[in-house]
DNA sequence: CGGGATCCTGCAAGATACTG
DNA sequence: CAGTATCTTGCAGGATCCCG
């Protein structure tokens, strides 16, 4: 137990004792955000260098239009990602990564540290567990 | 931007070049995890002490028994927590966080600081956006 | 090139009722 | 106390076609 951990656990203490409300967490926010399937590849990609939006599509090749699309919007939404429109014909779009989002890719950067670190641990965890069930 | 962000971001480009598959990035299991509704709050809550069941529901008043139940098996399928049977009666069974679990709450403290940190700039940011969008 | 509009499917998650 | 079983719904996400 670290430092940071031993921090979030007095204040979820706090929280309980408060009888606290998980649907009004402003948290929840940016886990959804992780959760979701593209917005770490993205934030990622562009943390790399700035790129137009079929670069984007090139460098997460499963990505479809529609969902980078709809990424792409929830980052800026959220302030992570700038778009810049250039009227050139045909137009062109840069998508950046603001310093709110670059921000966030340092304790994203530790989760998938973590998530590299130990996931054949998970995946041999996981194989014995479905192995006692049958 | 600081040393592990700068990382990620290396070993991003080096995924890229391979012509990676998202699909089967074994991150992706640990990012699910994280995107769940109630699994990071079952970790902390399990690293504040050992809880029982019910104990754990009382922690988290609005999970449902059924979520919260289908959240533990996930998180001891992937060995990040323990389900320890006192065979009294009624029977008491009691979780506790694993090793494995327990080095998981601190990149995901940090994620959960920043997410404190930060998310009045993003919903100002938000507020601005929707405005806008009027 | 950079999207928008529509339709469709699967799964996360809630509600409710029952059980050893 | 600690679950299971069943039904239902909302939404993430994919497929396809269209547009300036």
């Amino acid at each position: 137990m670290n430092a940071s951990a031993a921090s979030l656990i007095a204040r979820f203490t706090k929280w309980e004792a408060l009888d606290f409300d998980a649907g009004r967490c402003p948290v929840r926010d940016v886990l959804d955000r992780v959760g979701e399937k593209w917005a770490t590849l993205v934030l990622i990609a562009l943390g790399v260098r700035s790129r137009r939006f079929n670069e984007l599509k090139r460098a997460i090749p499963d990505v479809s239009k529609r969902m980078l699309t709809q990424t792409l919007r929830t980052l800026e939404r959220d302030g992570l990602v700038t778009r810049h429109v250039f009227p050139t014909k045909p137009p062109s779009v840069e998508y950046r990564l603001s310093p709110l989002g670059t921000s966030l890719l340092q304790p994203l950067a530790e989760l998938i540290g973590w998530a590299e670190r130990n996931h054949e641990a998970i995946q041999q965890t996981r194989a014995v567990f479905d192995g006692a069930a049958t």
